[in-house]
DNA sequence: TCTACATCGTGAGGTAACCACAGCATCTGC
DNA sequence: GCAGATGCTGTGGTTACCTCACGATGTAGA
């Protein structure tokens, strides 16, 4: 009842966005990471000598869990906390070599997901829905 | 880099898909419910009486996890456990009219929030949104 | 009929990802 | 030079999951 259609179109979107995070979350099996700290890797990827507060409000938690989401990240090796030499109180998260590896690795291995699900549009119709979406974004 | 397009897609679906569930958490907020809770309530008021394992498989959840769904449920006095009485191991979850009530009421709410969100598509856009995630879903 | 075996819900106990609060070190404006 | 803001993290929750084991019940086969 109340399926006024609007309301399934919500049910659609939510139900796309969960096969993409499934599928997201079993792509990253090899590598043993969670959507979450893959999510991390790539900020911290994006640009050279991430803050953690900047860390926090890129994935939208607070600063507290941004120290534990840095731990993970530092525990396998994949960043390190350096000094920022601006600010001494602030720690700066970046990437190692390995991290940046698997970082390549990672997003590589997502486009190509991606690519599969969505393979099954003709090109006409992922460019439709690419405008429809940029618009409910802004 | 590695944004060949389909990945942008995928994140775009991401972003608004976590659009809606930012805003339907905060539709929920009159009722104290949490999106979790709010979508069981809606599986159980779809049918009458929903066993456990049902709930379990509709939520996607561990059949030990519905238990706690359900004691969530009926420890508000939306939902009661009574007794299957075709099977007397099972049990069967149904709404109390209190449930009712507020699952027509969060329901509502839900469209008019998924509405809101969708009005700035003209028509044709939300029927070709529509006529695509469909094909994705399958 | 009786016996294996499967299934249903749940107690016990564990984990991951969050949070708020307090505290120390450090910065900044006056 | 000092009061207050800011940056990170220890402590100690909460929530929403999970697995494993168990008792009660259902079911199929000898």
């Amino acid at each position: 009842m109340a399926d006024d259609g609007t309301a399934a179109l919500g049910d659609l979107v939510m139900r796309v966005a969960r096969t993409l995070r499934r599928r997201f979350a079993s792509t990253l099996a090899p590598w043993d990471l969670s959507p979450h700290q893959a999510r991390a890797l790539r900020v911290v990827g994006a640009r050279d000598g991430v803050r953690l507060s900047e860390l926090a409000e890129a994935l939208r938690i607070a600063p507290r869990s941004a120290t534990e989401v840095a731990d993970a990240l530092t525990g396998r090796g994949l960043a390190e906390r350096a000094a920022d030499p601006a600010d001494r109180r602030a720690v700066l998260l970046r990437l190692t070599d390995d991290g940046r590896r698997v970082q390549r690795e990672v997003d590589a291995a997502r486009a190509a997901d991606a690519e599969e699900l969505f393979a099954r549009l003709p090109a006409t119709d992922r460019a439709e829905l690419e405008r429809i979406l940029r618009v409910l974004t802004d």
